[in-house]
DNA sequence: GCGGAACGGAACGAAGTATTCCGCTCCGCT
DNA sequence: AGCGGAGCGGAATACTTCGTTCCGTTCCGC
């Protein structure tokens, strides 16, 4: 080969990238979309989909994947902060940002995960926990780590059809939430449990989508 | 006839409320679900259902416009409340508890409406904005009528297969978020518009489901 | 008893969709 | 120069899923 990559090959794995992105923009928008979309989105033909993944499972499983790979990469960075509130702020926004809640939780349920996406949620939780744990001294007393995963839940609903409008305003409203986290005053019911929140997780296909 | 309502007429009647009532919970569940889940959930045939309604169409309809009554009505009911703060709180945990939202947003473009439901939705609106506005000075300046809407979309994301702990968590989370709106300090980003938050009735089949 | 309202549920037909398959292109190496 | 095959596009296949229709049955009200 002359340079690293080129012609053929290059444009081959150029296209690894594109379907990725493709799926991600397609499923984000809706998780029972039919893999054609993401063809259709990503510019290129079904086989150069199967070509990589052996079915919807497994590109979905590999989306999902990813997604907590990226929340975890936010959580690390995050945790870098020194300042408890302010990491903890971080890790929220740019979880948010990145779309990831919408990637790891909605998809969840849809395929069957591998080990190693279970280590690695595992893992996303310890960090996620720990965020919370060093900011918890700055939010109302019940607050519970579980109430981050809601509250991730809400702003993944904030959504309208401009994509870009929607990262805004869930920007917008993720500072409402994170207002109300540290708000005086007691909080109605009791917080949520660890099996509340995975539910998704451990369903085969949960009926409630 | 010897009593009001006897026998199979009486039993006819009883299944109007009945299918409504299962029509609610799987819709609610899930947009896309089939109409036999309905009869299904409702314990009769399918016959019973075409009886009332000309279609998937006309039931959804029905459904969302029932929806749209039930929030004129807790509206209404919370408006005659004399304390700002408190009719517009009352209004929102209304809305939530009755999971009106999800009847009303989730479900449109999914029919064509009716006039008199576009009357309806209209009127919904400006008891929604009066409530809005009579708590506006207890809330951050920023805060606008839309983004009540968001917010309410925020409360129907919080959702977990016990339907009874839903609810509850519901409560919790939108005193989060009226704690949030009461906050101080400035909000990122501009409040959404009429029409971002509209979309969704305009729309035929927005794709973003 | 009879007529028909109200049903239950099978049957039908139209979509929609995951996956396979076949033929074509064009790179990379000899 | 040419060949082998990776990479690909997209039609064809084989189902599954639903909305709607239809027909036979039940049983109330007269």
């Amino acid at each position: 080969m002359t340079s690293p990559k080129a012609g053929r090959a290059r444009q081959a794995e150029r296209n690894n990238v594109t379907i990725l992105a493709a799926a991600r923009e397609v499923f984000l928008a809706d998780q029972r979309a039919p893999i054609s979309a993401v063809a259709e989105r990503a510019g290129v033909g079904i086989s150069a989909l199967y070509r990589r993944y052996a079915g919807k499972e497994d590109l979905l499983r590999t989306l999902c994947h990813d997604g907590l790979r990226i929340f975890i990469g936010e959580a690390e960075e995050a945790a870098a902060d020194p300042d408890d509130w302010a990491a903890f702020e971080r890790f929220m926004q740019g979880v948010v940002e990145a779309d990831v809640h919408s990637l790891t939780v909605h998809l969840a349920g849809t395929f069957t995960p591998t080990e190693e996406m279970r280590a690695d949620a595992a893992r996303a939780n310890e960090l996620a926990i720990a965020l919370f744990e060093r900011a918890h001294p700055q939010m109302r007393a019940e607050a519970v780590p579980a109430d981050v995963t809601m509250l991730l839940e809400m702003c993944a609903a904030v959504r309208i059809p401009d994509q870009a409008r929607t990262a805004q305003l869930r920007r917008r409203y993720l500072a409402v939430l994170l207002d109300g986290l540290r708000a005086g005053g007691a909080l109605p019911e009791p917080a949520p449990t660890i099996a509340e929140i995975n539910w998704r997780w451990s369903t085969p296909k949960p009926e409630t989508e």
